[in-house]
DNA sequence: GCACTCGTACGATGGTTGTCGTACAAGCGA
DNA sequence: TCGCTTGTACGACAACCATCGTACGAGTGC
């Protein structure tokens, strides 16, 4: 049987739009989570519950879904676990330099 | 007497908030905003009513403050008249890179 | 003085959003 | 099979926000 590992609608690269991206990025909840998911391996795909963030489950799921609608991050299905992983390459190619600033500038205060 | 040129109330450097600083910026007519800010001349200060963009006076009034609040411009008064600048200086130093990454991938796409 | 311009302030309004609780679907493991 | 875990979906709710119109205060120029 096939694989499913792509059900989920993500934006094309071309797709991604500035505005969408700096919106994602603003709420300190998501940034925090893209912060994080920055700081992993790059073979490394955290699960969203592996996200110690300080809201419930809900809510962790709608920050996941701007996130991912905005393009900043991709999930694929590996059995009831989504695996998310930035898409530093997509966001590099549209926005050169941003994502970077951004990370920079977020790790060093709070 | 005293020239009064700053009341109007603006955040320090140190003050400047990530957050409040994507915010303000994710917004596409603010964002317009401040590719034309950033288009002008160093020692241009062009007055909120020389911005020829698509919103009634009083919405433009009300971004111009979101902008100064989180710290993107600067504006004092001259008369009637309001001058605005980018805080290009305080921005490079809290968030290096962020301010010329935005507007790089502004003016390139629309 | 008087009209005009510049920009703010305030209130209203409709849309967006961050948060949560509950219910549910799907896989994993004992 | 029977829970347990993962995460979503949906509804609710309060807060926020972009927009506008109107009214106003303060300079500028005739």
């Amino acid at each position: 049987m096939p694989q499913v590992t792509e059900e989920i609608p993500h934006p094309a690269r071309e797709q991604l739009e500035l505005s969408a991206v700096l919106h994602a990025l603003s709420e300190p909840v998501r940034l925090d989570m893209v912060a994080r998911l920055a700081a992993c391996e790059l073979d490394d795909e955290p699960t969203c519950g592996s996200f110690d963030v300080a809201v419930t489950k809900s809510t962790c799921t709608h920050h996941f879904k701007v996130l991912r609608e905005a393009g900043v991050i991709r999930q694929r299905q590996r059995g009831t676990a989504r695996l998310n992983t930035l898409r530093r390459d997509d966001l590099e190619a549209r926005f050169p330099g941003l994502l970077d600033a951004v990370l920079r500038s977020a790790v060093v205060h709070g």
